[in-house]
DNA sequence: GACCAGGCACATC
DNA sequence: GATGTGCATGGT
């Protein structure tokens, strides 16, 4: 199946996605939520995020006060909290350069972001293009391990790599911002309910058929 | 109690 | 460039 075809069969089942609203409140939460959530469940992230909203109010500046252990203790509860903590602050760091002002780091260029979020470790291509579309406004693919599963069962394996995924994908498909955020929560979604090549068929193709 | 969850960096060959 | 390994918690 195209590429276009796979967003529309998608699209038509699903729809707009419960996705952004919550996050609105801030970006910074986005940002640390990309940071915590990987190689981990929400489930893991969710008790995290509530300890640095209630304590912080999610503020960089004050988070990037905190010493390294009591940063660590905060996002505990998400696993990997040594490395993840050395990441927010490296992310905070460099945030602070352009004053914490999520306006100033929209202004970028998306190849000028991409690659200075990529320059930070502790992020990732995945991450980086997280952060991109739901915190900096730069939407675009997200290759991850949600979408190369799908691509692969609606018949359209993805390439390995991450960066050739990501090109694919972007260019076979002209969407706007917004839509871009909600194909990526359609495919996340999905996946947190279809978790076999069963359950997709059942989804998929037998519902098809049922309807 | 094994196995997994929206990765990533680093070492080694 | 490819492959292997450590990182760590909590849910199923």
């Amino acid at each position: 199946m195209q590429i276009s075809a796979i967003y529309d069969v998608m699209y038509q089942k699903m729809g707009e996605q419960p996705w952004l609203e919550e996050w609105q409140e801030s970006p910074w939460e986005v940002i640390y939520g990309g940071i915590l959530v990987q190689n981990t469940s929400w489930v893991n992230v969710a008790p995290s995020l509530m300890n640095l909203k209630k304590n912080f109010n999610f503020d960089p500046q004050q988070i990037l006060e905190l010493s390294t252990e009591a940063l660590q203790k905060q996002i505990r509860p998400s696993g990997f909290y040594t490395r993840k903590a050395q990441t927010i602050q490296n992310v905070l760091m460099w945030a602070q350069q352009y004053q914490f002002s999520i306006e100033k780091i929209q202004k970028l260029t998306s190849t000028q972001l991409r690659s200075e979020l990529l320059a930070l470790v502790g992020i990732g291509p995945e991450t980086a293009d997280y952060l991109m579309m739901y915190a900096f406004g730069h939407a675009g693919f997200i290759a991850d391990k949600y979408s190369q599963r799908i691509f692969e069962w609606f018949g359209h394996p993805l390439p390995i790599k991450y960066e050739q995924a990501k090109n694919e994908v972007e260019e076979a498909l002209d969407l706007t911002d917004a839509e871009w955020q909600n194909f990526h929560a359609m495919i996340v979604n999905s996946g947190k309910e279809i978790k076999s090549k069963e359950d997709f068929v059942n989804e998929y193709i037998n519902s098809r058929n049922r309807g």
